[in-house]
DNA sequence: TATCAAAGATCGAGCGCTCGCTCAGTTTTT
DNA sequence: AAAAACTGAGCGAGCGCTCGATCTTTGATA
């Protein structure tokens, strides 16, 4: 199941053992449960209900209902009598956790842009100056987070310009993070010699939407039956083959 | 201006001259004035104003005014009364031309696909047997197409998937249509030994994100002085050096 | 352990508003 | 003057959001 079809061996140096899926939600809880349960403690002053298990248990079915809808048609054409009847919740009763609809998606995108920043910014100390594995070990796990939190991402990627300043600002932040990252591996791996790369900002850029496609196009890869795994492969393969020449 | 700075001739056997934006832009009228006029031919019936110099008037007005809307909030909460004093008719002369909200989405949605199908499915002749100079082709002119067209394909990209199902196939058809134009190229390139190509599907699926960013993060590019001749440079190479080993 | 009032949480009809869409009347073109 | 094209107030429907009424949970007391 984990046998690589390809022999890269010569254009990979030092080969790091790839992570599975599993192994990464292991180590990352990115259940909906513990996101809704950081979700509660971030917005206690807008939520009214106080009792934690009560509220978290809520905004689960929020969240888990307002993505499916929001998904389906855009979060525009859910209305908030959908979401209600959806959740099984009361129209009152959604009002007790967001004072608007627009704060309920900046409460959905705040957990995401959370998430991306926990999660990217702490590579293993292992990693620090080998930059080929870095860029492997971002590729790696953008990948396992985004199919961890798909309709999350999907959701952020798709709704974060149609609202307010503070979301698309929220948003913009968040992207320009995660090229950043992966800017600073090729700049590192520029620099020892592992990468040859023109333009390491556009590279940079270029290399983004590979991530991106990932989520935003699930159901092509979900048909074609690519695992995450196989696209982690197929994309690292495809960016290494060209920065290393 | 056009010189390139790396030196890439030792990986690229036969280099065809690159076609400058401009020089696409000559050959393929997409105007928005051009544009237009089909789109009223393709819907006379629907159209009650008869006169095709007034039609395609108005139909410039209200095409370019709802993709300047919907490009900013999105289509659904972009209101008639917007579209109609942004445009500077009122609501009545705009029900001359669609008979409803949805009827104007699936107008202009069906304008791209078929400048899409136009542009892309005509190479020229000599590259029939040239696998590698049909997909630098296919690459340059996708990038130009989407670079003439920006705010259209990003109101398709965007907009589909939260209409009808008749919307939805049609995007869904015309994305797929792009990805085998270039899975055939690559698929040629592999039984001339041009490429090298593990899996050719999803190498083509991989390919398609980088085309899309090019008009989806426009903004990006544009802050940054990326050209589309530069971009087109930037992912012919990095594709040509993934698949040529 | 059973009781019950206070506190916590939920309910959903109703408010004001904006939406997509229409059509009798008016203006412009032929 | 007939035909073509445009106008915009008005319709019913559905929207986001509110709030007094109601149900549920809690914990001090007997």
């Amino acid at each position: 199941m984990h046998v690589t079809h390809t022999n890269q061996s010569s254009r990979r140096p030092t080969v790091a053992p790839m992570r599975t899926l599993k192994a990464f939600q292991e180590e990352f809880d990115l259940s909906t449960k513990f996101l809704c349960a950081r979700m509660f403690d971030r917005h206690r002053e807008t939520i009214r209900t106080q009792k934690r298990h009560v509220a978290v248990g809520n905004l689960v079915r929020i969240t888990k209902t307002t993505l499916a809808l929001s998904n389906r048609t855009g979060f525009h054409s859910m209305s908030l009598r959908d979401l209600a009847s959806e959740s099984g919740l009361s129209m009152g009763a959604l009002y007790n956790y967001f004072d608007s609809k627009d704060t309920l998606l900046l409460m959905i995108l705040g957990e995401v842009a959370a998430a991306v920043k926990e999660t990217l910014s702490s590579p293993p100390q292992a990693l620090e100056h080998d930059p080929l594995n870095r860029l492997r070990w971002l590729l790696e796990t953008h990948v396992y987070l985004t199919e961890t939190m798909q309709p999350w991402f999907v959701f952020a990627y798709m709704e974060a310009k149609a609202f307010s300043r503070e979301g698309r600002e929220l948003a913009v932040r968040s992207e320009l993070a995660t090229e950043a990252l992966i800017a600073f591996a090729l700049a590192d791996g520029e620099a020892q010699s592992v990468f040859v790369v023109d333009d390491i900002d556009l590279t940079a850029a270029i290399i983004k939407p590979l991530l991106q496609d990932w989520y935003v196009k699930r159901s092509k890869y979900r048909r074609r039956g690519v695992s995450a795994e196989q696209y982690v492969r197929a994309i690292t393969s495809f960016v290494e083959a060209a920065l290393t020449r």
